[in-house]
DNA sequence: GCCAACGTTGGC
DNA sequence: GCCAACGTTGGC
């Protein structure tokens, strides 16, 4: 079974742009014990989110787990990190306030917890994600998204 | 274990 | 720039 998540970057700081200029990016830094779990949570072949936060605040691309969780390099403490790698940007991108006025993806964490940096998608809520943005279902490295 | 103080995130 | 939400720290 294949799960979707979503993680936020400030594009100012790190953007969709840096990120598919890269063949692997490992995912860092992440300091919050419930975002740090989800992390623990990815499997290979998962799809993730990828939103811009502050500026932007919208959901601009595609990216898929390609190993999970290790000790975090940039610490000697019990953080984790993953390794993602670009999948395709969304055709257009989905803004937070598009996402707080559909009634079926209102309910995202991306709304209800907005503080919450690395997140799980529900399989509805992330179909929803790809009709409203038009974009075909990524083909993947791990073979097709199963639904 | 409680809670006040404080720091950070991120929307507005 | 402001501030609400929320997580962490540390005194008691």
């Amino acid at each position: 079974m294949k799960h979707y998540w979503l993680v936020k970057s400030e594009p100012s700081v790190y953007s969709w742009a840096d990120a598919q200029q890269e063949k692997i990016i490992a995912w860092t830094g992440v300091r919050n014990y419930l975002a740090r779990n989800t992390l623990r949570s990815m499997r290979n072949g998962d799809i993730v989110f990828f939103y811009h936060s502050m500026s932007e605040k919208a959901i601009v691309g595609i990216a898929q787990v390609v190993r999970e969780h290790y000790q975090d390099p940039t610490t000697t403490e019990d953080w984790s990190a993953v390794d993602i790698i670009p999948l395709c940007s969304l055709s257009s991108p989905l803004s937070l306030a598009d996402i707080k006025t559909d009634p079926q993806l209102c309910t995202m964490m991306l709304v209800t917890h907005s503080r919450l940096s690395v997140q799980p998608v529900s399989a509805t809520h992330a179909q929803r994600i790809l009709q409203r943005t038009s974009t075909p279902i990524p083909l993947s490295i791990h073979g097709p998204i199963h639904t």
